[in-house]
DNA sequence: CTGAAAGCGCTTACAG
DNA sequence: CTGAAAGCGCTTACAG
């Protein structure tokens, strides 16, 4: 009966497996045995554990737990945004997928730390080395080269990622299924009697979708014994000033046209914008469909009519093929499946 | 020249502090401390350090690190969704406030652990217990309130926490300045010569914003010389279809009214769409003003005249008002300044 | 089925 | 200014 019993304990102290241990009448191994779901534990024991921890509110520490197991649980999460843009400009497209990421890392049992990179000076994917994540996934406007080059870099080292959105091939990407996304616009438009059917877009854009959501157009179209046109969009522009000028543009050219089909919703709102200044009717005179599904296609006048993909098949894909490519048995899959919303803006009938 | 000597490791191995210190010959201690920045180091000593953690890759293992110490240098946000909900439906608004959270907390130093929960199947607040996080940002819908209560409880148990969006006014929030937004979109419309101003919203709604905002209204009303008048928007509705029905009683009471505000965005579009449906032209006949900026606001025909809070400082301050509580020294702040977004919706002029 | 012990890789008093 | 040593709180062979 000295003071080595009820030995007050420097406050703020943490509840460890030992105290739920003495609490349990058994070993702090065995604690951390019955915690973890060992099968080899027997039942009363682990019922004993389980209410000595719920009386003593017992979390395990997962710092001491990842350092002696070295897995974290953990899956990184970047979203690479433009340089000095501001926030709240985050693209609605890039927010969803991010949502749909987390989504599906949590039904996983994965823990997911993000963060939004925009320029060398924040640059990071050291995740793995540091050991605050086992794998990354980037996500985020192609436009970021620098940043793409960083994080390519990173992935030659031997790094675990996945990403949507890189300038290039070599690497491990999930898309849209651009190319299926295209045709589809194109055979609605076409079904709804639209026969001058302008794409609005790009063969060479480093994005890559562009160019696939133009072949999977042009393929649709010479199926149907039409040709293809391209209106290329102006680089360097906000998207919606590229819609309005390629409108212009067409019109001055003199191009006749009675649709259009622009690669991204944004530029299929900007392009609707110069169609109204122009005083032409949307979808009467012109029919005008956008890809992507952006929440702002609903609101506009007419709505938008658009191809959007599958957000939650785009998350769980992205996170079973960066597990896959953990466990070290890389999965093929990399196209996400999309459908046709239409709306007012490609109704002739 | 036994075996001692170049001894295998096992593959895959960790470069670890003893690497670094048996290459730059020194001390692990000493490793530790110089890349820490312990000024304590000396230059040359650093520089050695620093090279030879360069030349093997090396980077600290921070669970070792948070074990040790017991900081964890992140912050953990839980965006609250509606149950059920589909990820592609994240609201906009805290879609931006997220993404400000990070910025603000990665400018910090801090790593944000984001997870969406939207039921008690998935609901964890416990991420201090477990040692993840130093603190807990809650964001997202009003509605969820079983997922509030949730973290009221926590917080109640010493949980460090702020918060945006709760439905009740003890716990640690933040909010927009909604008593001035109010204001200001009111004056506006009056500047712009309207005068039978109605508001759309709610005095009793467990969004507390609403009745700020309609309390700002009602003020610079009543300074004008004016009556308010407020049109109550029905429970349980969808939010444009709450604006689509209120402009309906409005309009079959037969209340004489020349401009709406609406104490959020969605509501003002489906008034908008209500007012379109029966004539009324915006805003020649009818001003209009919302509340949150929503980007969908700016493709909207008229585009909208909206309320908007600066998400930059929303950021920054929920997660200085949380650094300060983990510090143990309290924050008051909890304003965010707002500005308002001149559109075409409300200009009579 | 359970316990005693080692060790994950750091940081930080303590000593010099 | 630097080093030797303790210890953060777990998981998991190893032994019984």
């Amino acid at each position: 009966m000295g003071d080595t019993q009820d030995k007050p304990r420097p406050r703020p102290f943490r509840v460890t497996s030992f105290d739920v241990a003495a609490e349990a009448g058994v070993s702090q191994s065995t604690v951390s045995r019955a915690l973890a779901g060992d099968p080899v534990v027997s039942e009363a024991t682990r019922l004993r554990v389980a209410e000595a921890a719920r009386k003593l509110n017992y979390f395990v520490d997962e710092n001491a737990a990842r350092l002696r197991t070295g897995r974290t649980g953990t899956l990184a999460v970047v979203v690479v945004c433009r340089p000095g843009e501001d926030r709240k400009d985050l693209n609605p497209f890039h927010s969803a997928l991010l949502a749909s990421l987390c989504g599906a890392a949590s039904l996983r049992g994965y823990e997911t730390l993000v963060s939004f990179q925009d320029g060398p000076d924040n640059f990071n994917g050291r995740y793995q080395e540091q050991r605050k994540a086992d794998g990354l996934a980037v996500i985020g406007t192609t436009e970021n080269y620098s940043a793409w080059d960083y994080f390519r870099q990173l992935g030659q080292g031997g790094m675990h990622w996945v990403c949507w959105g890189a300038p290039f091939d070599d690497v491990e990407w999930i898309r849209s299924d651009n190319h299926g996304g295209g045709r589809m616009a194109t055979r609605h438009l076409i079904d709804q009697g639209y026969r001058q059917i302008v794409c609005l877009g790009s063969e060479t854009s480093p994005q890559r979708q562009f160019g696939e959501r133009y072949d999977g157009y042009a393929e649709e179209m010479r199926a149907a014994g039409l040709d293809p046109v391209l209106l290329p969009i102006e680089k360097g522009l906000p998207r919606e000033e590229q819609g309005r000028r390629a409108v212009a543009a067409l019109i001055e050219a003199g191009t006749p046209f009675d649709a259009l089909f622009a690669v991204c919703d944004p530029i299929a709102l900007g392009a609707l914008d110069e169609l109204h200044a122009r005083g032409l009717a949307v979808p009467g005179t012109v029919g005008l469909v956008g890809f992507d599904g952006i929440r702002a296609g609903a609101y506009s006048a007419p709505p938008l009519t658009s191809v959007e993909p599958d957000f939650r098949v785009a998350g769980e894909m992205m996170v079973d093929k960066l597990l896959a490519e953990i466990a070290g048995e890389p999965l093929d899959s990399r196209r996400v499946p999309v459908r046709l919303l239409v709306r007012e803006s490609s109704k002739r009938g």
